[in-house]
DNA sequence: TTGACATGCAAGTAAATGCTTGCCTATTAT
DNA sequence: ATAATAGGCAAGCATTTACTTGCATGTCAA
């Protein structure tokens, strides 16, 4: 249905779900968090009752979108915000026409 | 299952479709269209088959969200963007803690 | 090696989402 | 007044999405 391509697509999916952000928001906190402290924190200090599988899945998405970035230590897996592919989407929509007709009337 | 709020919940879900995306690119391109203009366009310039309908409920969250100002004239509805809403976004997640730490290895 | 810990994989389910179809209202032109 | 135009409302359907449950894999300590 869709006959063309958004390359952002992946980020704009990513940030759809409240729990994604609240990820994002604990990282932007606190980085190198393991998955099992993602979950605690999420749990005692956001009242939020997840099961690790969950909130798993939503790690898996956010870093397929880059905005997740993953480091490998033994058993642990430490994740960490990404936050660069925030950036194109500001400019995105940045009027490309004149300032000046900016209000909407007049 | 959700105990908090998320007062940009409305925009990130605005954004999160493609067809929506779309439809502010043509805004931030032409202010000021109706709606059968924002149908002809995607239709001839992105090759998007969809009904008035399914343009008419997208406009509807955009303009819910914020992003999409209208103003009636007669039979006519004129839709606009308005990019205030996403300035939040960017300065959401940007780095609390020091700079230095944005790698995620050292 | 055995058990505990951190994570991964996959099927199933309930709710949300995007889209269509059909009908209705309001404004303008003839 | 009548018809055409621009838009609105609402039910129905198919897909997607978030979440759970159950089991499997890999790493480390005793």
């Amino acid at each position: 249905m869709l006959a063309y391509y958004d390359a952002m697509a992946d980020v704009f999916k990513a940030l759809a779900d409240p729990t994604r952000r609240l990820i994002l928001d604990e990282l932007a906190e606190r980085n190198e968090q393991t998955l099992f402290e993602i979950c605690g924190r999420l749990t005692t200090r956001h009242s939020l009752s997840l099961t690790r599988q969950a909130i798993s899945q939503h790690l898996e998405i956010l870093e397929e979108a880059g905005l997740v970035r993953t480091r490998r230590e033994g058993r642990y897996k430490f994740h960490s915000i990404d936050t660069t592919p925030l950036e194109p989407i500001m400019s995105r929509w940045l009027r490309r026409t004149t300032t000046k007709e900016k209000g909407v009337s007049e």
